[in-house]
DNA sequence: TAAAATATGTCAACAAGGCTGACATAAATT
DNA sequence: AATTTATGTCAGCCTTGTTGACATATTTTA
């Protein structure tokens, strides 16, 4: 007998809790404080009829304009037809324009419009009020604790693309290299 | 001429910064932290055939055993057909039993099996491993700065519930009330 | 006790946003 | 001239969310 949902099937009764040796609160905190962190953006998007991927993609093209398609790829760690669908419609929309790269033609540079970068701040608005808020009495050094632990959280080999978007510490930023 | 996406869309080619009003900073960090930080379990999930969705059910149910579908359904704030189907899998599987509710015996109450908690550790693990990691050196008020921001994120209406769960400060537990 | 409300389950259909595989085109590289 | 590269696109699949409708058992209420 495999019992594969049989006899054995007995209801354990007792809480899983912090003291099982694992980090229950953080990954519960985790989990809520995202969830919560990109409603306030899902909300606005759905006016659009566009989503969380949209969103993501408008973000980074705002953040290093003139990125081509396969860096953009690289940042969201997606396929090219997942990205295709939403790139396509936020540049038929008019928030993003392509323009052919000028040292290799094969390329498209992915760039901003007014119209999307109007749309991103509106969009960031809401996830920077909750986070200031969320920061509260918080120190500058609170505040430094908070941004490594969360880049620790970030599997080493992207570090460095977090370092390259501009205006972050170490990095010379991206756009006109 | 609406201009749809006609002749004025005309590329920005300055890149948005930390200093457009704006915590891109974080906003970016929160984004690569918790994509990071769900892939590990994500991985082991694949291997039973089962996704994210699977993943918060167990959790939940391993954390507040004797829930009621009513109220797991509360806490992951999604609907009873989105639940029913990743729930009867891992009903199906043998990693979740129901038992009638004693005192409402509409109620199902839910609780873990051996093979259930087991597995919802095995998850648990690279998660709480990463988070480890990520505090490094951290002393034990830079983490309690980082639970309070993280706390402070999430919706006010739902900070009750994390506080219910078994071993979090303020909260007596959830299990035999 | 009969009626209404509640807890749960289930069927069907739909959408977003991931995925794979295959193939086309233009441009660059060899 | 042949190959590789960057991109686009078609078709189909999967998970996980959604809504609406309806069935069943049980509890509560009138």
């Amino acid at each position: 007998m495999t019992d594969r949902k049989g006899s054995n099937a007995i209801p354990i009764r007792t809480a899983l809790t912090n003291e099982d040796g694992v980090d229950l609160a953080i990954i519960e905190l985790l989990f809520f404080a995202y969830r919560d962190f990109t409603s306030d953006p899902d909300q606005m998007l759905a006016e659009y009829g566009f989503g969380r991927a949209h969103h993501r993609v408008l973000h980074f093209v705002n953040r290093m304009p003139g990125l081509t398609v396969a860096e953009l790829l690289d940042v969201l760690k997606i396929t090219k037809q997942s990205l295709a669908r939403v790139l396509k419609q936020l540049i038929d929309t008019g928030h993003i324009v392509q323009v052919p790269g000028p040292r290799d033609r094969r390329q498209r540079e992915l760039y901003p419009t007014e119209k999307g970068r109007a749309l991103m701040l509106d969009l960031a608005r809401p996830q920077s009020r909750r986070i200031l808020a969320a920061l509260g009495e918080s120190s500058a050094t609170e505040r430094e604790g908070i941004e490594r632990f969360l880049k620790a959280m970030v599997n080493p080999e992207l570090r460095a693309q977090i370092d390259n978007l501009p205006g972050n510490t170490s990095g010379k930023g991206h756009g006109d290299e």
